[in-house]
DNA sequence: GCGTCGATGTCAGTCACTGACATCGACAGG
DNA sequence: CCTGTCGATGTCAGTGACTGACATCGACGC
């Protein structure tokens, strides 16, 4: 063991996302959440590229998890069935955080620069969902297009599942918003 | 006519948008824009709230254009017919532009923080758009799905439309670039 | 016991951004 | 012609995010 405490990572994260919630995101300064975690704020930024990244720890692991869904997928299946897919797993992954997603939420939607930074997030995942259909076959645009669709269908889908009454399946909410998607590109009704 | 030369936002959008070309976004500082154009720092941020925000005046005026088609649509079209107007009327603001377009498109991509600005725009204009939808008697959340519709529509038209050899309308581009996607989530082969 | 290593601390510096106050030509009213 | 207001700009001092250089010190291998 080290000479400090373990996880500083994992606190200083914690101490934000409290800040952020306490107080406000630019009412926090990055010395109180270091502090607040028993450390430094240059140790902050040795953990953590900026001040937003902190509340974004989880969203590499969030894309590995959905592109390994799609590059999973049988051959057979159309693209925006293996995006299904990779709905699915990320759903997985949200099963038993939704409490947790709800507070988060809560802090980067009344941010701009945090929703900037989840919006990047999501490009990024977009891109990597995009190289996974590729690796499949699919035409570069087409690829990139199909991506972005899931990826609507995930921002729309999570917003319904964390604002919902009551709790419902993650991976059930992102089949029904698929499923309007789909009604609403054909001039069907959807609702 | 004041005490100084006229168009100092314009001026101050110029020198932003060279110097960012020349020597990256990162590299440039503020002062140095503003000496570009004849004024001191603190005037920059009179006219612009942040160093990103001066390559995103139009934004503004592209949304409400897009807008206004919306709610200008026949009533008897399907809320994907009334997006594709919107994306017509996008296309139009953008005729004469390509050039220009593709300069600034270039500095935004190549910097994480311009383009995390960029998709906050685009947020905004999905919010709008889905206001619009709504409007027209859509049920939100559908609209709200519509709406991630059409801005993954503009995202990728706009990015074929920029990097094509041959140049060609836009709003063709906009209307190939939907149709790709009503065949990709209906499971339809689109290229 | 000793030297290396890795996580942290300390400190000085740059730059984005802000608030308070000063300047001064244009313009309106007298 | 004088004068007071106004609006765009300048000046200056400050805060806070972020960085680079260097110091510290327990753990661990030898």
């Amino acid at each position: 063991m080290g000479r400090w405490e373990p996880n500083a990572r994992e606190r200083l994260a914690a101490a934000a996302l409290e800040l952020y919630s306490e107080r406000g995101y630019e009412q926090t300064t990055v010395a109180e959440i270091a502090r607040r975690a028993g450390l430094t704020e240059r140790t902050f930024f040795r953990h953590y590229a900026d001040k937003r990244e902190v509340l974004f720890d989880g969203s590499h692991a969030l894309q590995n998890l959905i592109v390994d869904a799609v590059a999973a997928a049988p051959k057979s299946a159309a693209p925006i069935d293996a995006v299904a897919a990779g709905l699915d797993a990320a759903s997985a992954m949200f099963a038993d955080r939704r409490e947790f997603a709800r507070r988060r939420q809560a802090v980067v939607l009344t941010n701009a620069e945090l929703h900037e930074r989840e919006l990047i997030k999501l490009a990024s995942l977009s891109a990597a969902l995009a190289a996974a259909l590729h690796r499949r076959g699919i035409a570069e645009s087409t690829a990139s297009l199909t991506a972005e669709a899931g990826i609507a269908v995930f921002k729309v889908g999570f917003e319904r599942w964390v604002t919902a009454a009551e709790e419902r399946p993650m991976a059930q909410v992102m089949r029904e918003s698929l499923a309007d998607l789909k009604a609403v590109t054909t001039g069907g009704d959807a609702g």
